[in-house]
DNA sequence: GCTTACAGTAAGTGATGGCTTACCAAGATT
DNA sequence: AATCTTGGTAAGCCATCACTTACTGTAAGC
């Protein structure tokens, strides 16, 4: 639901084999379960977490369910690390700020 | 030493505190347990695990490491979530191209 | 209506991971 | 030189987690 969660679903490798090819083409379950090397339940646990993460979101076709990225997840997780990355620029211009005052 | 590592690293709740404490200002390690509610060696061993994916770095100073932000690390896993961004981008005006083509 | 395809849930298991205390190494301080 | 400060390492413990098989539910297809 927020970064945190973002985070936490996208350490483990499978997830993210399945977070890249969603992000890829939309699938369901069963294919991704197909081209990976882990057990169709395995896949639908690892969806739960990536979806209650926000990373992704599944639209319902009959029986199937149609996974795909949701942007505004992944916007959250660029937002909370683009906010470390404003603070690494400002300390470096600190640092040639402090740099050119010196001599 | 990448991404994936970068990911894994930051999983966990108290090694964003670390990091985020970190990236406001690089601190020696005994410092950042005193902030903490977990033991000095555990602080410790999540600085490795952060040093290993590159996310900080430590200036030795006497006895004294003082761990900051290493920007480069940043900087990998930003640009892998740049990757999927650029793809959901890409996909999204597939989706409306689709739509002018229709009516 | 019965069967088949698709997918989520439940329960159990082995491995991983984060924490603690105890210990060790090395530079600072007196 | 003796001690203190600082911090990394070792070993062990408990919780979490990823995975499996078995089961359930629901929509398609004949």
């Amino acid at each position: 639901m927020a970064y945190q969660d973002s985070l936490t679903a996208l350490s483990d490798p499978t997830r993210r084999k399945i977070f890249e090819a969603v992000a890829v083409e939309p699938q369901p379950v069963g294919r991704l379960a197909a081209r990976l090397p882990v057990s169709r339940p395995a896949v639908s646990q690892h969806l739960k977490i990536l979806s209650n993460a926000g990373l992704v979101q599944a639209k319902v076709d009959g029986t199937r369910r149609i996974y795909a990225i949701r942007q505004q997840g992944l916007a959250e997780l660029r937002s909370y690390l683009d906010q470390f990355w404003d603070q690494v620029l400002a300390s470096f211009s600190d640092e040639i700020n402090r740099e050119k005052g010196k001599p």
